[in-house]
DNA sequence: CCGCCTCCGTACGGTGCCGTATGGTTTTCC
DNA sequence: GGAAAACCATACGGCACCGTACGGAGGCGG
């Protein structure tokens, strides 16, 4: 058996990696131990860390972002597609995990750039749905400004609290309250 | 001359380059030389680097949200305490640097029961000014939740955009929005 | 069957940091 | 002014990781 790796095996135990530690946790040679193998594969596929971790965003990128979009564009009623992405982006599994670590290495000179594409289309996204729904122009893009940062700042700020800011239980209601807030 | 060295010094440094670079910047060897002696001097006064990142926290969330708060008590009503809160933390220094690099590493395991009581704390602030409004138990903590989160989550998102999201002209009025909608 | 290209194992040197050991220097206080 | 205590410099060992060098194994076409 054995399957030989692929530059996808190394960039999807990054993102695990990611996950479990935060970008420090991208570290070459413990993710060859994690695979049960060696350097020498890692440096064979790639020019060196960097291109991992860049690879790695790439990939999330385009799973969890831009496949989301292409699948929401298919709903041609904006509200029912904001709506749609709601409870996709609320509801669905916890993958906010990759989200948070990336977020934390805004900084990060390869990371930087890309999450800055990704957040762009986001907001882009949320907020042409308030354009397609009637809203003039800057009431649109406050709306979908709120609308992504009230997301962000909630999963932040829940794992800052350790998670005692808002038990499951009072979750829905406030998601509730959240949807008549800013969908006006 | 020659001043000798307190804990605070260190702690000081150790907040600025948490500014610089992130919790992993807060190093021994590298803050040894910026300040100008070594670390013999370092361990005199610290059992190891966890117990100086602490000690960084603390102080951190002593001058930025203990003296905040005892200061905004002193407004008995709550709409101009909540008032005040708002241009205080939007128009001031944007110290909030040291807030994304600290909710970086909420998984930390210093700096994350640290973290979590500062967030408890200041959500609890926001929230009581609401009930002292009169709104209603849920409604005060919904509302609350809201301004806390659409803060962290508009920081953290200009940061994550590069600075491109929300340019300083549309600020006012979106902060005005922002004031609007989340005071109903 | 042979040489070649793909892919991986092993071994090495280098770096940046942590923490300890130990002795030297300054301050304090009697 | 001299001992004790506070404070700091230097030197060392160790760890975790990066990146390189190089030498195989295995498949594949000739």
């Amino acid at each position: 058996m054995k399957r030989k790796l692929a530059r996808e095996d190394w960039a999807d135990a990054a993102l695990e990696a990611l996950c479990e530690g935060g970008v420090a946790a991208i570290a070459v040679e413990p993710l060859a131990a994690k695979l049960g193998t060696t350097k020498g594969s890692f440096y064979w596929h790639f020019a060196n860390r960097s291109a991992l971790v860049e690879a790695a965003v790439r990939r999330w990128a385009e799973q969890d972002t831009e496949a989301l979009i292409t699948l929401l564009d298919g709903i041609s009623d904006p509200e029912r597609r904001l709506r749609e992405l709601f409870t996709l982006v609320f509801g669905g599994k916890d993958d906010e995990r990759v989200e948070l670590a990336l977020l934390a290495h805004a900084g990060d000179p390869v990371i930087g750039p890309l999450l800055a594409d990704v957040t762009a289309r986001r907001v882009d996204f949320i907020v042409r749905c308030f354009r397609e729904m009637g809203r003039p122009e800057t009431e649109a893009r406050h709306r979908g400004l709120l609308a992504y940062t009230a997301f962000i700042g909630l999963i932040q700020a829940r794992r800052a609290s350790g998670g005692t800011l808002l038990p499951a239980t009072e979750r829905p209601g406030y998601l509730e309250f959240l949807r008549g807030i800013i969908t006006g």
